[in-house]
DNA sequence: TATAATCTGTAACATTTATCACATAGGAAG
DNA sequence: CTTCCTATGTGATAAATGTTACAGATTATA
């Protein structure tokens, strides 16, 4: 573990490393797990290995509104936020690709602000990326219309896999976006005649 | 200072008092006073000892989305993650009621820190609390329409100024949640008629 | 191959929200 | 009191989004 760890997360300092190695759990998961679930108390701060995780905010009737991907090297903000307090989950967290993730109990993680300069660092680091970036998702369904928010969407999409062409189905980017599959589809149509993308079944080529 | 300090931030230990009087500066800004511009440089902290403050997000055009309110005993978690990155601000702040403020220098931020539990969890706390407001914002535009997000709103501001009398212009109302005064009016009639409030001139009056 | 399930396209229509135009009312200032 | 400014009311219309219904296309599966 302690290779890919530090490969991961080279911040850590080595005494972190070995803290970390010593006392936090490895665990997988599979594609389409759901790994933490709206109102489910949170145990431990997850720190992402390999894959990826999608996090969702959810309504009473089961919407889910996709807020941001968690990738290798970065940690879940939100299970570090109510592991402090042992508070229930804002959120869920589904799995888009096999991971590898760390779990820190929260004890330790709290113990470790004080020990670790490195882990301070990396936990405000942590605070501070993932505040802005939800403040980004704010900002676009506050001010902007559905055309520039499926736009976004699709770049953090491609940001996230690192490839032009996205795995997804026109029903799931309205599901994500919480809209109608119409709404999306006739969208889509309108950024292929601009020749923003192309589609294909199951399949989004992004040109620009 | 020292004895509003202590009675607005309860959980500060005698050290952090006494830390916090000797290094940080206090300061007053009058109602209207736009004390953080977005795309400026945070050098402080901001601790709210007394007075109101409405936090902002803008977009390009100037529009001016609430988020939330800043109150005494709280600090302003965007200052805080800012601060510690020497990050330009990413939100705007009005001050809606005269306040007087203390500024934490960003390195006392960071070395109070290490040095004093109560900090630490305050900084933990603040972050806890903002996030999780800042998650039912994004309920409120992802998953409600608009005359929903009225009521959230509204209540939002009673529960701020802790009064059924709301000292708010239907412009006003709009433009904080990025729309138009017309459908502003119109939803305000459809809730008066539904006995939730009375509308005056510039004061609406809760009734639920 | 036959069948079922999923994905996409699209028309018709309802609803919500945005925009424009203008009227009225109340309070402030001269 | 008159004038001006701001706040509010409301109709007409446009645009965006949501809903319903259904058809065809592709893929999965029996």
């Amino acid at each position: 573990m302690n290779d890919i760890l530090k490969k991961k997360f080279p911040s850590f300092s080595n005494a972190l490393l070995i803290d970390v190695n010593t006392n936090a759990l490895q665990q997988s998961f599979a594609a389409g797990d759901v790994i933490m679930r709206t109102g489910q108390y949170i145990k431990n701060t997850v720190l992402v290995l390999s894959g990826k995780i999608k996090i969702y905010r959810e309504d009473e009737e089961g919407s889910e509104f996709f807020m941001y991907y968690l990738q290798p090297g970065q940690a879940c903000a939100i299970s570090m936020i109510c592991a402090t307090k042992n508070q229930k989950s804002q959120i869920m967290a589904k799995v888009v690709e096999d991971v590898e993730l760390i779990m820190v109990p929260l004890q330790l993680m709290d113990k470790w602000m004080m020990q670790h300069r490195s882990w301070y660092e990396f936990v405000i680091d942590t605070y501070r990326s993932r505040f802005e970036e939800v403040l980004d998702v704010i900002d676009s369904i506050a001010f902007r219309a559905m055309d520039e928010r499926l736009e976004f969407y699709l770049k953090r999409h491609r940001d996230a896999c690192d490839c032009d062409d996205l795995k997804l189905s026109h029903q799931e980017i309205a599901s994500e976006l919480n809209t109608s599959r119409e709404v999306i589809s006739r969208l889509l149509k309108k950024l292929e005649q601009r020749g923003v993308l192309k589609m294909h079944r199951n399949n989004i080529e992004l040109l620009k």
